[in-house]
RNA sequence: GCGAGAGUGGCGGAAUUGGCAGACGCGCCGGACUUAGGAUCCGGUGCCUCCGGGCGUGAGGGUUCGAGUCCCUCCUCUCGCACCA
């Protein structure tokens, strides 16, 4: 198509369009926020009403995919609504542009991974360009540029001195590919969220963001976002907060002067305590252990380390565990019991220690029954003995065997058992969450330093803020293959520093940020975009935030979504914004996968944008996604037709140059038949795109273009008002689809551009209300008979008109009416007798 | 195992409060115009049919004058979590 013949003028190329208006748009830059205020500094401020539309920002890995089109598809969508409609937008981009595929491009080709970044980035830069989407570029930002980063280092600081960014030796996810640390959240079912390999464990000292502290306002605050955010989504943050409510229950271990407090959801259960469970990796394990059992603990440590993420997590997988040779007393009847050590319990949930009641927790049991323990049931719940079904019987019951609460069912056992313990000084109720705090530090070079000083004598010093950024140094050629340690550490001008505090001899922290915290504040950043004096000037971030509409991959349901809640959360405590929640809505919209499957190399099934964008045209393309389905549901591109979006294209750009009424004639003396499909067009498509029902939208766009077509060939004809009515609507109402087409209709009909800012069609009431509707009679629920009647119509009329039916009455033969049900003006039901 | 969501033609998908099932598109069939058609336009297209009609929204039951929609049981699929005490 874009090969054949240049455009006539009744010959639609897309090609020759895109290539005609691409520059004109440019040179005319109609989507910057604040459009209406000069740029002079005196100038008017824009009162209009505020938007704020966000698209995810990419990484840059190559070109843009068919993921990209079709996510910027539907975000363009609704900002170019909003810009019709009047509203000030903003529409940022900008790039993520820290990362581990930048680094590990540099490695192969031995080359610096800005290099393969910022040429990445202008690639995608052009082709955002060329796929028309509305952004104001002018406040284009990039994570790794140091005026960036500069502030992602401001803000470290800042949760350092309030306690929340800490630094500690803890047992961690390692990705053996990526040789780095991973965060909880970057552990999908055990493998690497980056790369896929199996995920194992290392003690390491890290840095940590203490998200844990705002576990119950991350819960809590999802209120307000219910019904504005997919329910999914919702769903799945609750279940990775995780809240459980239970008890601290405090155990003395023989030979040890502290107490051991446990958590359990069941402190009714404690009568049923035959054991006590400690996490292999958790300090108190070695502290604890007899000496007659050191050496077999610590076999069974080593061999715990070994293992990976999945082998651990496998449920098939039976118990294992090491006896510590000590015991503990259990605290509400002094009984002796012995203390294990067992990987089924972690160490960093709760307490890393579990007391141990196999009778009702299928875990314990499936232990106790291993190593021979002794289960005693203490909720009879009417089912067979956990010790010989090996069924641990969790429900409800009546309490036995537990003396004080003895005959109390669950909720009363409960209750009563906190008081006892609480009253004893011996535990207390209690609430957790299996939230682990961010880690947030990464073995590798391409992201942001972290800016703190290591000082023999002062120990961690924050880099003063006039010092910022700690600029990464140019590792050009070094050697940035992955080594366990941040290559940083080898650049030994960079890492020796003088100590900010006492000026002595100092190292660097090597390590960098998790990217995840570049993107968790970069949405606030756009609102002043080239401000110097913080992070973003508070007054702008006032003006635009929280973001209108949020749009991305479902792929960050927990990840970015969760880290930018918190940083949100975090910055309303420090007093710089009142909101506390950043995204007021969310739309995910769903995958492009081919033939049923995600596109991937090794299946040889991948769709290139750039082809496809080649053959049909960038506004076939765009229409296509739009008009697949509903947003959030997966795209097959197997199942869609980038041709038949093509073709309706075509159909509506002739119809502009079929047009041959002047501009400005009164449509009221159009053709009134046309007029009504029109305006009840427009009134539908406003309300589809309000609720998100794009393709439906679009078939109605469908239908007014074929009855254009009909009003033209065989109808009141091309001169008549009516007919440049309805085509001038069926441009703007394009324009946020198919915008290259949708300005060239615009052309055609006698415009000058922009037709992106021509203004929302409105539409009359009363053309667009249904001057008849179409009535049923059913007999007994079936349908016999329909006829057109006025909306109005009363009951008793429409009852007549029903009777009176030829159909009908036939169908009914001398059968008696046993009810009539009437609900005008759409149905009459008749039950015979 | 736990949690969430979804099952509608050959396909993608439509269907206010329960009220014409299958909008719109793809594909397919037929026709027009053509030297030609992988262009364009027009028409048809859930299944069965003795052409009266009958049957149809994963299966079975229920509520109702009326169920794709509400309730119960079951089946299947997708997604998330996965020893969280």
């Amino acid at each position: 198509m874009s090969q054949a013949s240049p455009a006539t003028p009744d010959a639609y190329d897309f090609g020759t369009i895109q290539n005609k208006w691409l520059p004109v748009w440019l040179r005319m830059d109609p989507f910057r926020a604040d459009r209406l205020a000069g740029d002079a500094p005196d100038s008017e401020p824009d009162t209009r009403e505020r938007r704020y539309l966000l698209d995810m920002f990419p990484y840059p890995s190559g070109d843009l995919h068919m993921g990209h089109g079709e996510a910027y598809a539907f975000g363009d969508l609704v900002a170019r609504y909003w810009f019709q409609k009047g509203y000030n937008v903003l529409h940022p981009i900008g790039w993520d542009s820290f990362g581990l595929p930048a680094e590990n491009a540099a490695i192969r080709r031995n080359a610096h991974p800005s290099e393969w970044t910022y040429a990445n980035i202008e690639t995608q830069a052009e082709s955002f360009k060329r796929y028309g989407v509305s952004f104001d570029w002018s406040r284009r930002l990039h994570t790794s540029d140091p005026d960036y980063y500069r502030w992602t280092q401001w803000l470290f600081l800042r949760f350092y001195e309030r306690g929340l960014a800490y630094r500690r030796a803890s047992y961690v996810n390692w990705c053996p590919k990526d040789q780095t640390v991973l965060a909880n959240e970057q552990v999908i079912a055990g493998n690497c969220e980056r790369c896929g390999s199996p995920v194992t464990k290392r003690e390491l000292t890290q840095w940590y963001f203490k998200i844990t502290d705002y576990a119950q306002r991350l819960l809590d605050d999802m209120g307000p976002l219910e019904g504005r955010w997919p329910e999914r989504v919702l769903t799945m943050q609750r279940n990775w907060i995780g809240r459980s409510e239970g008890a601290y229950v405090d155990f003395v271990i023989e030979g040890r002067d502290e107490p051991v407090t446990v958590f359990t959801t069941r402190p009714d259960t404690l009568y049923g305590a035959t054991f006590f469970v400690v996490a292999p990796e958790a300090k108190l394990a070695s502290e604890i252990v007899a000496p007659s059992q050191r050496a077999a603990f610590e076999a069974y440590l080593e061999q715990v380390k070994r293992e990976t993420e999945i082998e651990r997590l496998s449920t098939e997988r039976e118990k294992t565990g090491v006896f510590l040779g000590v015991h503990a007393i259990n605290p509400v009847n002094g009984e002796r019991i012995p203390v294990w050590a067992a990987d089924y319990v972690l160490a960093d949930y709760g307490t890393g220690a579990i007391m141990a009641v196999p009778a009702h927790d299928q875990r314990d049991l499936d232990f106790a029954r291993k190593f021979d323990i002794p289960v005693r049931v203490v909720v009879d719940t009417g089912e067979p003995d956990p010790a010989e079904t090996g069924v641990a019987t969790a429900g409800e019951g009546v309490h036995v065997n537990s003396s004080l609460i003895d005959g109390l069912g669950k909720i009363d056992g409960v209750r009563t058992m906190i008081e006892a313990l609480e009253q004893r000084g011996v535990g207390k109720g209690a609430v957790t969450y299996r939230l682990r705090d961010w880690l947030i530090s990464r073995q590798r070079f391409w992201g942001c330093p972290i800016p703190i000083v290591h000082c023999p004598s002062c120990g961690e010093v924050p880099v003063p803020d006039d010092q910022l950024p700690v600029e990464l140094p140019d590792l050009r050629g070094a050697d940035l293959s992955p080594k366990g340690t941040s290559p940083l550490a080898a650049v030994s001008d960079w890492v020796q520093v003088d100590c900010p505090k006492c000026g002595g001899e100092a190292r660097r922290d090597t390590d960098t940020m998790d990217t995840f915290v570049d993107s968790s504040w970069y949405y606030l950043r756009y609102c002043s975009p080239g401000y110097d004096g913080g992070p973003f000037n508070p007054e702008d971030v006032q003006r635009w935030m929280p973001i209108d509409q949020y749009v991305g991959g479902v792929e960050h349901a927990i990840l970015h979504l969760l880290y930018s809640r918190f940083f949100t959360k975090v910055l309303h405590d420090m007093g710089v914004v009142d909101f506390t929640e950043p995204f007021k809505a969310l739309l995910n919209q769903g995958q492009v996968v081919n033939q049923g499957k995600a596109m991937s190399k090794s299946l040889g099934n991948g769709v290139d944008l750039s082809e496809q964008l080649g053959k049909y045209g960038v506004d076939a393309i765009r229409l296509t996604m739009v008009f697949a389905g509903p947003p959030e549901d997966d795209i097959d591109w197997a199942d869609v037709s980038p041709s038949g979006s093509l073709k309706f294209i075509q159909r509506a750009w002739r119809l502009a140059g079929d047009v041959t009424s002047e501009r400005g004639v009164d449509p009221a003396t159009g053709d009134t038949a046309l007029r009504k499909v029109t305006h009840r067009t427009i009134k539908e498509f406003t309300e589809h795109v309000e609720s998100f029902k794009f393709n439906v939208g679009i078939a109605r766009l469908m239908e007014l273009t074929s009855t254009i077509r009909k009003a033209i060939d065989s109808g009141p004809g091309p001169a008549d008002p009516a007919v440049r009515e309805a085509v001038e609507a069926l441009a703007v109402m394009l324009s946020v689809v198919t915008p290259y087409t949708a300005e060239d209709m615009w052309e055609r009909l006698g415009f000058e551009p922009t037709v992106a800012l021509a203004g929302w069609p409105s539409y009359d009431a009363d053309l667009a209300a249904a001057e008849s509707v179409t009535a049923v009679v059913q007999i007994a629920g079936k349908l016999r008979d329909k006829f057109d009647v006025s909306p109005d119509i009363s009951e008793d009329e429409l009852r007549q008109l029903a009777l009176a039916s030829e159909k009908v009455r036939n169908a009914l033969g001398d059968r008696e009416i046993r009810r009539l049900i009437v609900r005008a003006p759409k149905l009459v039901n008749i039950v015979p007798g």
